[in-house]
RNA sequence: GGGCGAUUAGCUCAGUGGUAGAGCACUGCCUUCACACGGCAGGGGUCACUGGUUCGAACCCAGUAUCGCCCA
């Protein structure tokens, strides 16, 4: 397991440890806000697994977030955890063998299952706030996993600033937002269809919805006219046939003209149904002519809206059809034929009605197999039904011209990061048909902080709902009696009775901006960090969590949560397939972070550019331990002449080193135009290239001068660790570990730091800027080459002395008799500049030039003859 | 069906108008005094395809194909 030990091995514990003791990302809360970077970190859901593109995503805006520590901003870094909803509520019924059923009572000393059922209905209901408190239960273990990953990992944020978004802190501002809301008229509760999960028991939003393909098929169906033909239909849910309330054509099918106006009656439950004409009724469809019923999809439900049709649903919240026999059937034959259907499921159902219909004589032809979309909760495995129900709202432009228009505004004035992101938000909201329903029938979230009176009869009064004083929040319906009520009055006639939904998710981690800068609670804290200055997240969540954060920001600051969003790809297994839990291509992270460790991981995942899709690669890690192990080695070298001599710093004499700086201006102006653009990517491609040509040029040439003493020493050793300095600090935001090691060895024997190398923590020194660099080169003369690099020239000479040696089978050590470059005038006066260390470096006793056209350039390497040692 | 992105060396990817690049992998060499978990060097490409613009196109424009994602 593994790899042997090397200095980069166990930098993690021992940094981590100094990092939390000395505050280094501690969050200092006087700055200004101009001083401020504030980033709003996406809350992992802790109940679910640990994954390789967390660490991936992190890593990436962590490197952003060291970038701008170092550039002297203070930067606003907290994490959150987002624990609400149903992924935990599954994981605690899995993990204890339990489930929420709110008509239990509350049982203290409750213990689960020592083993958990094997079977879902085996499991023991206990009360919801039993099942809560195993919620926060498992949650508080959860998020200490991920605390410690993330720890390994090296994020660099400020542990004391951590939220969870269930909290009762953070439950107080939901709830606050939401009656903000409320009473200015952004959320309200309708009775109205919505798409209805049968297994989860909860309504389901636009944005949690997904198409499946799915087989189906077609069923002919003959309606009845009262003296003339019958009119054919074609249906893929033939068992909804009892809810029929309409036919439908399209207004220009000439086929159905005569018939609009008219009535028809259903086959088998003989209810009398009008023939209606609507633009959505599809001519090429089937026979051109379908049954609306009450709800069979969402198309239903516009034509039941748009049409004032009567409402007839069949279907219950179980997603079976209901048991009692609907008014509206009023022939006995009607009556009989739906107790064949009736309590059945969808399947037993349809079959039942297939067999009516042809028993009847009105089933026309043998079922046609199709494949069709059919509408899916993105967590769910059983298609969705619509069912009507009571439900919280808050508009987000589906219903309003001028919000979305607002929104889509809003998203212009917001800098992405790749900049084509903007057209997924674009689109979702231009494709918005509805507002967002936020209400949730489940148990583990954020309660809806209201009651409603009830009436004389028991009924609540769902328009003069009872609002809790801001005082009181949070409050929890289900337990808390509001004002001017008592205890007993709770679901008693003339009483009251507490809203049982909690919030959806996203209408809570649509807040994380308000929660973690303390808005409503930490006027201070909200003043110097909203709105935030980045939002990092995935794009898959796009239409969720950064449209509904916009959402709630335009309402409650009329401005952007944030100035910036980098949005982060995705990870592909080597066959470029997404990286699932159901494929089992999955990689645990923590084993990652032990076999490589967490430089190497960071620098994989910081190759990758924002948004750009990246397969996962071990070997990728091995090169970014290569670098780290690199980095320490070469640092070791260049900090290590102490000041044995006396002097620490001086004066550049030497061309060469002149080179050597002028090419770290440019490397620092680079490196850092590309972080001010998000590209972190580039700054590390930019430094990495720049180092390794460093340690294989330069570090060779100047090696054999820096060792000696005089002028020439000092300027080499100055040029060392001025690149040194420099270059550590651009790899800090990327590999923290390896570089505050290295860091650290620069102080001599007497305890002083050497210059270039302030004391405490590379992550709180200055990011390089190139005009300390410049400053070195100050007292020295005008490059004599001009154009022409000394150090570019004097490592192609090298380059052929080592091809030399090295076609000659001989050791790179071995002696040169004599070396003779032809070149131009230009690259010859280089040459001559940088002889002495050339000549050092290739071990040349002898070196002479030859100016030549371009063309005749080349090096001429007699190396010495050497006798084969006998025996 | 609509939108977005990608297509460059065996692999992973840079490269936005001026002689095709890096790393890995591969081959050869070197136990070198910062580093053998290393170093030095070498071979390897019709830049998906077809047109167009241009003195000049991997790059700009139009179209085609394949793959991926998002939305219907």
């Amino acid at each position: 397991m593994g790899s042997p030990k090397s200095a980069v091995d166990g930098l993690e514990a021992r940094w981590g440890e100094t990092w939390e003791r000395e505050g280094t990302y501690r969050f200092d809360r006087t700055r200004e806000r101009s001083e401020i970077y504030s980033i709003d970190t996406p809350p992992p859901t802790v109940s679910g697994s640990l994954h390789v593109g967390h660490v991936f995503s992190y890593t990436q805006t962590d490197t952003i977030a060291r970038y701008q520590r170092m550039c002297g901003r203070e930067v606003f870094y907290p994490m959150g955890w987002d624990d609400n909803g149903l992924p935990t509520e599954r994981r605690v019924e899995n993990f204890y063998g339990i489930r929420c059923d709110p008509s239990v009572p509350y049982e203290e000393s409750f213990t689960p299952p020592a083993k958990v059922p094997s079977k879902r209905q085996d499991f023991i209901a206990v009360s919801r706030r039993k099942f809560v408190e195993f919620c926060e239960e498992l949650t508080a273990t959860d998020e200490k996993v991920f605390e410690q990953l993330w720890r390994t990992l090296g994020l660099s944020v400020d542990w004391s600033l951590t939220y969870s978004t269930v909290s009762q802190k953070s439950q107080k501002i939901s709830q606050r937002a939401f009656l903000r809301n409320f009473e200015r008229g952004e959320a309200y509760s309708s009775e109205a269809p919505s798409l209805w999960d049968t297994t989860f028991q909860t309504a389901v939003a636009q944005a949690e919805l997904e198409d499946r393909e799915r087989p189906g098929a077609y069923h002919d169906l003959r309606f009845h006219r009262a003296g003339g033909e019958g009119v054919t239909i074609s249906t893929t849910r033939p068992e909804l046939l009892a809810a029929c309330v309409a036919l439908v054509a399209h207004p220009d099918d000439e086929r159905y003209q005569p018939l609009f106006g008219t009535t028809v009656t259903t086959p088998v439950f003989g209810v009398e149904v009008p023939v209606v004409a609507h633009r959505l009724a599809q001519i090429d469809k089937g026979t051109g002519i379908a049954m609306i019923c009450t709800f069979g999809d969402l198309t239903d439900v516009i034509w039941w809206r748009e049409l004032e049709l009567p409402t007839r649903p069949i279907v219950t919240k179980t997603g079976r059809i209901t048991s009692e026999t609907p008014a509206w059937l009023t022939t006995d034959a009607g009556r009989e034929a739906f107790a064949q259907v009736a309590g059945k499921s969808m399947f037993g159902a349809q079959q039942s009605t297939v067999e009516l219909l042809k028993e009847s004589g009105d089933l026309l032809a043998d079922p046609k197999p199709i494949t069709h979309p059919v509408k899916f909760f993105e967590k769910g495995d059983r298609p969705l039904e619509i069912v009507t129900s009571r439900q919280w709202y808050i508009r987000n432009g589906g219903r309003s011209e001028q919000v979305r228009d607002d929104l889509i505004a809003r998203g212009k004035d917001l800098h992405w990061t790749p900049e084509h992101m903007r057209h997924r938000y674009e689109n979702w909201v231009e494709g918005l048909n509805g507002d967002w329903l936020v209400s949730r029938q489940r148990f583990f979230g954020v309660p809806i902080p209201l009651w409603y009176p009830l009436d004389a009869d028991g009924e609540p009064q769902y328009d003069q709902p009872i609002v809790p004083g801001d005082a009181y929040l949070p409050v929890d319906p289900q337990s808390h009696v509001p004002d001017g009520y008592t205890a007993e009055q709770r679901n008693q006639p003339g009483g009251f009775t507490g809203d049982p939904d909690v919030m959806d998710t996203w209408a809570t981690s649509s807040l994380t901006p308000q929660i973690a800068t303390g808005w409503s609670e930490d006027d201070d804290l909200f003043a110097r960090t909203f709105p935030m200055d980045l939002r990092p997240q995935g794009h898959d969540i796009i239409r969720t969590w950064l449209f509904s954060t916009m959402v709630r920001s335009h309402y409650e600051h009329d401005s952007l949560p944030w100035t910036h969003t980098n949005l982060s790809g995705w990870i592909l297994d080597p066959d470029r397939k997404k990286m699932s839990k159901s494929k089992g291509n999955v990689v645990v992270p923590t084993d990652l972070l032990e076999q490589h460790g967490a430089d190497a991981v960071r620098y994989w995942a910081t190759s990758a550019r924002l948004g750009v899709d990246t397969a996962f690669d071990p070997g990728q890690m091995k090169i970014g331990r290569r670098l780290a192990m690199k980095v320490l080695n070469a640092s070791k070298f260049a900090l290590g002449f102490g000041s044995g001599s006396g002097v620490v710093e001086g004066a550049i004499t030497e061309p060469v080193d002149e080179a050597l700086l002028t090419q770290l201006v440019a490397l620092v102006e680079e490196a850092t135009k590309a972080f001010e653009a998000y590209d972190y990517s580039k700054a590390l491609k930019q430094t990495e290239e720049f180092f390794w040509q460093f340690c294989d040029d330069y570090l060779e040439l100047v090696k054999d001068r820096a060792y000696g003493e005089g002028e020439g020493a000092v300027s080499a050793r100055t040029t060392l660790r001025t690149a040194v300095s420099t270059v550590l600090r651009l790899l800090a935001p990327f590999l923290p570990y390896v570089t505050e090691e290295a860091w650290s060895m620069a102080t001599l024997e007497n305890g002083q730091r050497l210059p270039g190398f302030a004391g405490g923590s590379i992550h709180r020194s200055a990011w390089p800027s190139p005009v300390e660099v410049r400053d070195l080169l100050k007292g020295s003369d005008e490059p004599v080459t001009g154009e022409v690099s000394v150090l570019v020239v004097a490592a192609d000479v090298l380059r052929q002395i080592r091809k030399a040696k090295s076609d000659a089978k001989k050791s790179v050590r071995s002696e040169v008799e004599k070396v003779v470059v032809h070149d131009t005038t230009a690259r010859i006066t280089a040459v001559q500049a940088v002889l002495g260390d050339l000549k050092a470096a290739g071990t040349v006793a002898e070196l002479t030039t030859v100016a030549v056209d371009e063309a005749d350039a080349r090096v001429e390497v007699t190396l010495k003859e050497t006798e084969p040692t006998a025996g």
